[in-house]
RNA sequence: GCGGGUGUGGUGAAAUUGGUAGACACGCUAGACUUAGGAUCUAGUGCCGCGAGGCGUGGGGGUUCGACUCCCUCCACCCGCACCA
């Protein structure tokens, strides 16, 4: 074998792991560059080719780097806390961290086939005690700080005990939720207790009773971001609402900074709106309304103060705490059952019953703050409690929801606008001048929302505000396999554990199930079973996934150290991601959280920059292509004679099951199944045939005189089944194979195409095991080569975009490796090198493609790099090159991309060993693409017809008469005179007749 | 409903600033050489048409000498959000 990828992958490989050839330097006069791949979960089923895609990009990115001679930091490590490890725990009672760190076994020899360059010494894994214990600590210095709006920013709570004990509470500006205000006296005369207490609801993590996503079947509460469509993300379970005494991360504090920042990162326009619709920033003013006869007031909040002339209704969400009080006897029963019904659908039926209108009056009324004038105050559910105050005041004639409310229920509607029609619908535009409102008559909305806040001010009962969708996340899990917290409880009242004393570890425990009582998992651990034991105990929750992954970043540029998370020279070094490559399903979780913490830790000093990841690439999901067998299901058509309906049902489902049993280990190959769809007339078998016709004979004994007895089959309700695609070849299934597979197809019958194929369906779906259309990338690796398998992935097309996986074209892709091999040897595979000058053409090629190669890498453009290199190549093959000067310039080009086959003829070349990966990025020399003449495309009325050469310095004009007496544009004018020549010189001449 | 994205041959795709649409690769067809590794080489391959030629980047319209590219409008699919006051 002329191109022995086997041996060379494996020697270089080695090679580059004994040099540590990609080792990182913390501190270097080069510059520096981080590319980062999101950290894999490392899950029982190993890499399928979809995770290196991402990782394949970033690495040769990262070659590309160090070749413009850059520092590089590349590291990679595993998110190895997580559901699945202790799933699979409970299911076998083994201990996650053996399942756990034999996947990542796995997933580094995976990873080790592809050759990427890794810095292999800086790994991190988020479950180990090393890397934990700053998850711990952290957490700690979250608990330690509140957030002064004032300064905007986090800070110690040193400093607000200072405030509380010097003027109480009220002029503190802080992101908390403490009801009432204390003075300094108060405040000292406080037990301990409550001082912690009080603290608790200013600490940007806290521990608080409240409403969270509890997931029974996977026995945890899971946080907003872990929850869609009202399911578990993981698993899809159900999901309820429940109170409990959680940690919560105050990362509404954050919510300005985490929009703001948006403005400055390189992401994509999705994610980062995905982010803002998260955060949900609505500006506006709260405005509070007096109930008619009541001590009480409603506070609303309203984007829409300007339209507040036009409110003729307020509505309260059911579950308003106000509702009860103010509910008038008249209509108690009705609230009463309208809060029963409400309280029996649920929050997602709510959501999506959006036609029905349903409300209910109270009987009580508001008074208007402006106008005096009483309004109804009503219930309704498209009011929710969790939004808001739970309140709105209804402005029917600006928004549709309050204009179907007030129709449905025949309530007044008052149109605030100038010349605007509102017997149809509401009007929601922004752009129309206010009217009928007093001292807002002939504003524009945008003036108006400010002049209505002003006054509304002046007036005391509202004020302008500003609001956000994102909730506080929920911090705690009832699971085992997590980070502990660093926090212990002496009469119930949570302490920290010192520094000294971390990490926390896990503990042993007998099972990992919840205790009888409910508790998790973590109180089935003996006291002695912790490594620290203060206090009554210590707390059992653990912390969610998303804790390790928010700064791991972090710790890749000092993985080792034991007494910081960070250096801080080392941080100031290496600074934030440079590039960030990961899947765009993180979103509004792991993204979010991470920003968040990086602002808090940036907020006290221990690092250098606001945002972790200055630009991001999201690389697009690889799907599976699943083949599918086809089994047919029966159909039985039976009536008899003076037997019940119910009886003939009963038989004939029997009849069903047992020619269902008949049929079950039968199987359609596709075309012939199609073609029995159209034409189940034609289906023939004598086989089956013969198994209807015994299995008629005997219920013709069993049954007296079946007044109709016909069976058939249902071809359009074919069962398809997935079968695994390792034994299907090009569509066509391995019938043996297939036999084996499982023990119930062991008899299995195949109608096979004529020649006696099986032809297989198929479909593209997600990748997964459970469809059986995993692809991984170790057989590609051990059939084609790491180098192939690198080119191949980045040639599938754009990284952005997702796209089906399929081996078709990896051969092409393989051939290319090949003829660049042969470029560099003769017939006897021995190197063949032309030492002289190379040719004027071999130098336009190759800064031809190193200009493209350049250009296609800075704009992230894979999969155009690898056909350049291929255009390349086959130019260079037809021009016989085989120049010294040339080849060794294209081997550093193509490095990046297939680094063990550059590695082996590098050195072929003569160089030393492992020097390519820190040799220089060809230089691009535009003088080898100078050309003295360019061959014009002359088109007519934009069509291009033939081509023309001229010299590049002939004159607008001469090409004009050149073309014009041109023979073939004779032919095409039609005798005509031209109306009009444009020549764009260097590049078109178009003829307008 | 709102926001983001995508739409080009039989297939994956390319066209970077408005300038030769389909590069490169797969597949397919024919031929050559071998007949063992999934081989290699040559030619062809957008569609219609014998041909001249016509048509062609989701549909329709526009700007322009010239549009896959810019503008308007509609359609389909994917992703995210959604009684958010």
């Amino acid at each position: 074998m002329e191109y022995d990828f086997r041996k060379i992958e494996k020697e270089w490989r080695e090679f580059w792991a004994e040099n540590k050839t990609f080792k990182a330097d913390d501190f270097s006069d080069k510059p520096k560059y981080y590319v980062l791949d999101m950290f894999p979960y490392p899950s029982g089923a190993g890499l399928h080719v979809g995770h290196p895609l991402g990782y394949i990009a970033s690495d040769i990115f990262s070659r590309y780097k160090r070749l413009q001679g850059y520092n590089v930091l590349h590291p990679m490590g595993y998110d190895s806390f997580g559901l699945p490890a202790e799933q699979y725990a409970i299911q076998t009672g083994q201990h996650p961290e053996k399942t756990t760190k034999e996947n990542i076994a796995r997933y580094r020899g995976q990873m080790d086939k592809i050759g990427f360059s890794f810095d292999w010494d800086r790994e991190v894994r988020t479950s180990s005690p090393e890397y934990y214990k700053w998850t711990q600590w952290i957490f700690k210095q979250l608990f330690d700080c509140w957030y002064d709006k004032d300064a905007d920013k986090a800070v110690r709570i040193l400093e607000l005990v200072a405030k509380f004990e010097t003027e109480g509470n009220a002029n503190v500006n802080a992101e908390h939720d403490f009801e009432g205000t204390f003075s300094a006296e108060e405040w000292k005369a406080m037990s301990e207790k409550e001082q912690s207490t009080v603290l608790m609801s200013y600490r940007l993590t806290y521990l608080a009773d409240s409403w969270v996503n509890w997931c029974p079947a996977l026995g945890t509460v899971l946080a907003n971001d872990e929850v869609v469509n009202g399911v578990s993300e993981r698993g899809g379970h159900p999901v309820e609402q429940k109170l409990m005494r959680q940690w919560s991360m105050r990362i509404k504090a954050y919510a300005e900074r985490l929009l703001t920042g948006l403005d400055a990162i390189d992401w994509t326009d999705s994610i980062k709106d995905q982010q803002r619709n998260w955060i949900g920033k609505s500006q506006g003013a709260s405005v509070h309304f007096k109930v008619d006869g009541h001590e009480d007031s409603i506070e609303v909040f309203t984007t829409r103060p300007d339209t507040i002339y036009g409110v003729s209704f307020m509505v309260l969400a059911p579950e308003h705490p106000l509702v009860d009080q103010i509910t008038t006897d008249e209509f108690s029963a009705g609230v009463e059952e309208y809060k029963r019904q409400a309280s029996l659908k649920s929050e997602r039926d709510r959501q999506s019953d959006v036609k029905n209108i349903t409300g209910q009056n109270t009987g009580a009324f508001a008074i208007h703050p402006f106008t005096g004038e009483k309004v109804q105050i009503w219930i309704g559910d498209y009011v929710l409690a969790s939004y808001g105050t739970g309140a709105v005041m209804a402005v029917p004639c600006g928004d549709q929801r309050d204009w179907d409310f007030a129709k449905h229920f025949g309530i007044e509607i008052i149109n605030i606008f100038e010349n605007v029609d509102i017997s149809e619908a509401a009007y929601a535009e922004k752009d129309a001048v206010i009217a009928n409102s007093e001292f807002l008559n002939g504003l524009p909305a945008k003036k108006a929302i400010k002049t209505a806040i002003h006054e509304i001010e002046k007036q005391g009962f509202g004020k302008g505000k500003t609001q956000y969708r994102l909730r506080d996340a929920v911090f705690s899990r009832q699971r085992y396999w997590g980070e502990p917290f660093p926090v212990f409880y002496k009469n119930e009242v949570p302490h920290l554990v010192p520094d000294a004393d971390l990490p926390i570890t896990l503990p042993e425990v007998d099972k990992y199930l919840p205790t009888e009582d409910g508790e998790p998992p973590l109180a089935r651990a003996e006291k002695s079973a912790w490594n620290y034991q203060e206090g009554d105990r210590m707390e059992y929750n653990t912390m969610p996934g998303w804790a390790g992954s928010s700064w791991y970043f972090l710790r890749y540029m000092d993985p080792k150290n034991e007494n910081e998370f960070v250096a801080r020279e080392k941080v100031d070094y290496w600074n934030n991601v440079d590039l960030y490559i990961g899947g765009s399903e993180h979103a509004t979780g792991h993204l979010l959280y991470a920003r968040f913490w990086t602002k808090f830790l940036f907020d006290l000093g221990y690092i250098p920059f606001e945002e972790p990841f200055q630009k991001m690439i999201n690389q697009g999901m690889i799907l599976g292509r699943s083949s599918f067998v086809y089994r047919v299901k029966p159909l039985v058509n039976l009536e008899i004679e003076d037997e019940g309906v119910i009886n003939t049902i009963k038989k004939s489902m029997d009849l069903n099951l047992k020619l269902d049993s008949i049929l079950r280990s039968v199987f359609i190959s596709k075309p012939i199944l199609d073609k029995y769809k159209s034409d189940p007339y034609s289906f023939s078998n004598p086989r089956i045939s013969a198994q209807i016709e015994k299995l008629k004979n005997e219920i013709a004994k069993e049954i007296e005189n079946p007044k109709e007895l016909s069976i058939s089959i249902d071809f359009n309700d074919a069962q398809a089944i997935h079968a695994d695609i390792s034994m299907v070849d090009n569509d066509i299934l391995d019938v043996e194979v297939f036999k084996k597979w499982r023990p119930e197809f062991a008899n299995a019958e195949f109608i096979t195409e004529e020649d006696g194929t099986y032809v297989c369906g198929h479909e593209v779906e997600k990748m997964s095991k459970s469809k059986y259309n995993v692809q991984t990338p170790d057989d590609l690796c051990e059939d084609f080569g790491a180098d192939t398998l690198r080119m191949y992935e980045m040639f599938l097309g754009p990284l952005e975009q997702s796209k089906p996986w399929d081996t078709k074209g990896i051969n092409g892709v393989h051939n290319f490796l090949r003829k660049l091999w042969r470029l560099f040897h003769d017939q006897n595979n021995k190197v063949s090198l032309d030492m002289g000058d190379p040719s004027k053409d071999a130098l336009k090629t190759l800064h031809k493609t190193i200009k493209k190669i350049g250009d296609d890498l800075e704009r992230f453009s894979f999969n155009t790099g690898v056909s350049n290199f291929m255009i390349c190549v086959n130019e260079l093959t037809d021009q016989k090159c085989n120049n010294k000067q040339i080849l060794e310039q294209l081997t550093i080009l193509v490095s990046p991309y297939a680094p063990h086959i550059a590695e082996e003829l590098w050195v072929r070349l003569g160089n030393e060993p492992g020097t390519i990966s820190y040799a220089k990025f060809p230089e691009f020399n535009e003088e080898h693409l100078v050309e003295s003449s360019h061959e014009y495309p002359i088109s007519f009325n934009g069509k291009m017809r033939f081509k023309l050469e001229f010299p590049l310095d002939m004159s607008k004009e001469q090409i004009e008469k050149e073309v014009l007496a041109n023979e073939n544009a004779q032919k095409w004018l039609e005798g005509k005179d031209p109306k009009k020549v444009i020549v764009v010189p260097g590049k078109i001449v178009n003829v307008v007749i």
